[in-house]
Formats: structure tokens, sequence, C-alpha cells
DNA sequence: CCGATATTTCGGTTTTCACCGAAACATTCC
DNA sequence: GGAATGTTTCGGTGAAAACCGAAATATCGG
């Protein structure tokens, strides 16, 4: 894709909406994208097409809903890094642009991001269960009794042609977390367990009682993390 | 800046063809960038306008003369490398995109990247001159024979706050090269020695016969690099 | 098949803005 | 000072496109 082209598709408002919308990885219906970009649903339709044309989203049909997603990891990894880029507003710090339950905990596209997910995977390095290497992370050859303990197999993921485990420098934070194949792997575990919870709005993340002990127990996470 | 503002800004081939123009690091006047951009200098005049008030760009008077340039080295890195993430077109493989002359050998904003750029970071490396580490490169406690023999002081570029060594991983060529104040200083001797010159219609760089010499001799490059 | 819901297509309106001609402004050169 | 050159400001035109109402299409649930 073109320079140009790009710079078209996130020069406007109710796109960028709808592709932020879609950074948090779940894929959503038309209804809903239009709802959150403000606009109707004829106008939503046809920025949703023109972005499937550009190849930045798919769609999905499911009945006669469309849910329309992030077409791969690397979209979002390109807005995401964009974001954390780009200059400071000319006039000094007044930023408060990032909601603070984003900047706590949230999802980037398949993985956890935010203040928690750089956390986790720094407490998976202390625990000798994650290695920090140059460009990527590292798993241990012979697993760890952390993924057992929660029935994450690990050879599975290895198969897949996806990057296990590439550091994502975060977009608030601008520190390392884990993202590929694991990182979502561990994602999802965390979900299924109900350690930590959707938001049903946007891309943040709560963490549950549960998840709370969890956190605390086998990753030694700073409590003041998970208070609230 | 917002998301949305940055993709308006390089949402429009005018002001792309500008920034691209000043990607080479020289700050270029008025009409000569109204020229490459192959529009009117009033329109030229109000991109020029837009780009500054928004701090991609800046302006230094001189005489009449307007020179712009990018208003630091972050800018050109996110262009840079925003052009290099982009997702390839849907449609396979064609993309002639990059001229040869670019891919051989440029400047990136201030250093030397390309194929030149690429190989001559890897010939320090080589030479035992500049070590590859995680985030940076970073240059011999001691010094090096190298660095002495073009006259380079390195005390002299480790006292100013821009980072010394960075890692600028290429457009073109997707491999690390060096950037920072030392990339600078580097590339700045090569024009001073004559051993590269400039092109005067774009960011491309040739090597000069004494350059070809200085290549082979000291840093081992390879001859296939240094033809034509 | 029918009504309800989700989405898209079509057509037309309105907004935005890239563009240039003309004129103003700034600087240099003579 | 006056002509020449580089740049910007102003005003108007034209094209692109964001938007929505209305209607068409697709699917679901009976």
């Amino acid at each position: 894709m073109e320079l140009t082209e790009f710079g078209r598709l996130i020069g406007q408002e109710s796109r960028v909406s709808i592709l932020l919308a879609l950074m948090g990885g779940t894929a959503l219906p038309a209804s809903e994208l239009a709802y959150r970009a403000g606009v109707a649903n004829q106008t939503a339709s046809s920025h949703l097409n023109e972005l499937t044309r550009s190849g930045l989203i798919r769609m999905r049909k499911c009945g006669r809903y469309h849910y329309y997603e992030l077409a791969n990891g690397k979209i979002a990894s390109l807005i995401e890094n964009l974001a954390r880029d780009l200059p400071e507003r000319k006039g000094g710090k007044k930023r408060p642009r990032i909601k603070p339950e984003l900047k706590k905990a949230r999802f980037c596209y398949d993985h956890l991001a935010g203040e928690l997910g750089v956390a986790i995977s720094r407490g998976l390095v202390d625990k000798g269960a994650l290695f920090l290497e140059e460009e990527n992370f590292r798993l241990p050859d012979n697993g760890h009794r952390i993924y057992e303990d929660i029935g994450m197999d690990l050879a599975l993921l290895r198969l897949k042609k996806r990057k296990l485990c590439p550091r994502c420098i975060d977009w608030s934070e601008r520190l390392p977390h884990v993202a590929g194949s694991f990182g979502a792997a561990f994602a999802e575990k965390m979900l299924e367990y109900g350690f930590i919870r959707r938001s049903r709005d946007d891309r943040s993340v709560a963490v549950t009682r549960a998840g709370r002990d969890f956190f605390l127990e086998v990753l030694d996470l700073d409590s003041s993390l998970l208070n609230r």
C-alpha cells in the first residue's frame, strides 16, 4: 500500500474510530462499528468497504451479520506503533487522551498490553518462564510449571507459522510485552479462567478477583496494579 | 499529534512528495519543493504552512529563501518506519516502486541507508569498530583506528544529547544500520572526503572512485556494491 | 410466505480542500 | 529608488468524498 493511500484512510475520524474499535482484536458487526464511529449505517458501510478493499480489515459473514476485524496482527502493530511514535502535540504536555482504563490494561489486537500486559511479561521473565532477547522473547525449551498449571500447550503453539512470542512495544507504556501466538494464547487462557474480563465498550480489560489472586500468587505482580 | 491529523497530512500526494523530498535530510527552498511536488508555488506554500503548523517540518529563513526541513530525526524515522511496515499491495508482488539508486545508497535524514548504509554498519561491526547490541549499536570505549584515521571525535559526539548510535531498520533492506549522531557524523565525513556524493535530484547517493577504494580497503565491503 | 432485522446500493446534498491567478510582501541586486 | 526574484496571502473554482434518506438485498424467525 502507498503512503498516500494509507494516510487518506486514517485521515478521517470515522474510519479511525472504526480501526481503533477493532484494535481490541474482537470482530464487530457493521452496525456496532457505525454506532461507535457516530455515523449512519450506510456511511459506515462505505468506509468498511473501503477499508476492506485496501486490505486493512476483513469481513466474515455470520448469518445476516457481517463481522469486521483487522486483517491481521501486523495491521494492529502498524497502527499501535504509529500512535506511539507520533510527535507530542506542539503546545506541550496536555495529553489526557489516553483513557485510564486503557492505560491500565487492554487488548492489543489479541494479546494483553498496557500496564498489566507489561507487568505480566515482566513477571514471566522474573519467574524464568520467559526470556527477554534481542528481537523476540524466548520460551524455555522445557516449558515451565506456570504453563502446565494453566494448561497451555507450548508445543502446539510452536507449530503455528505465526511468530511465537515477539516483543511488542506498548503504545502507552513504551515498554516491551509479549505478543504473537503465545501472547494471544496466554490472554485467551486468562479470559477462559475468568482472571480478566473484556469491556463491552472498548478494548480495555478488567482484572477480576480471581485474577487478582492469580497474578499476585503466581507472578508476584505489584498489588497496586490490581486494585480497583 | 492525533492519528487523524497525521493521516490527513500524508493522505495527499503533494504533501507526501514534499516530505519525501525532505527525507534526504537537506533543507530545501519552497520553490524547489513546489517543483518536486509538481504544484504551483502558492499551493506548495499552503502545504508547507500546514506541515509546519503540525510540527512535522520547520522553516529557516535565509535572505529571501525559506528553507524547509524535517523538524527532527524522529519525524524521519517515523515516516521511514511507516513506509517499511505498510502491507504489501494486495495483488501480489508487483512493487517496482523503489528506484534502484535509492535502494543502493541513500540518505535517511542525516545518515546513510540502503544497501550501502547496511553494508557500512556491517563492515564496522566486522572490524570491531562497532558492536551490535539489543536496541542500539555501541562504540568501543577506546575508540578505533578507523575513526582516528578519518578524524572523527567520538568524545565530542558522546556529549550531544541526541542518541549516539541507535539502530535504524532500513526501509528497503529491512536490516539494521547505524543512525544517530554517530551515523550522521560518519556520513558527514564521507561527504567531506568526497567518498560519496549526494544526488542533486533526490536523496540517493553515489560512491566516488575514492570512496570505492576507501570502502574496499578499510571496510572490506563487497565490490559488487561499489560498481557503477 | 411475511414481517423484522442487518447490511448494502443508489442518488443527491453539503463539506472539505487542493489548486491556481492575482496581488501583496520581502529581499536582493543594480 | 526600481527591477528582479522568492514567497506568501487572498479569493474563487472545481473535484473529491463524507454524509444521509430511500430503496434494494440478504437472512432470520415464525
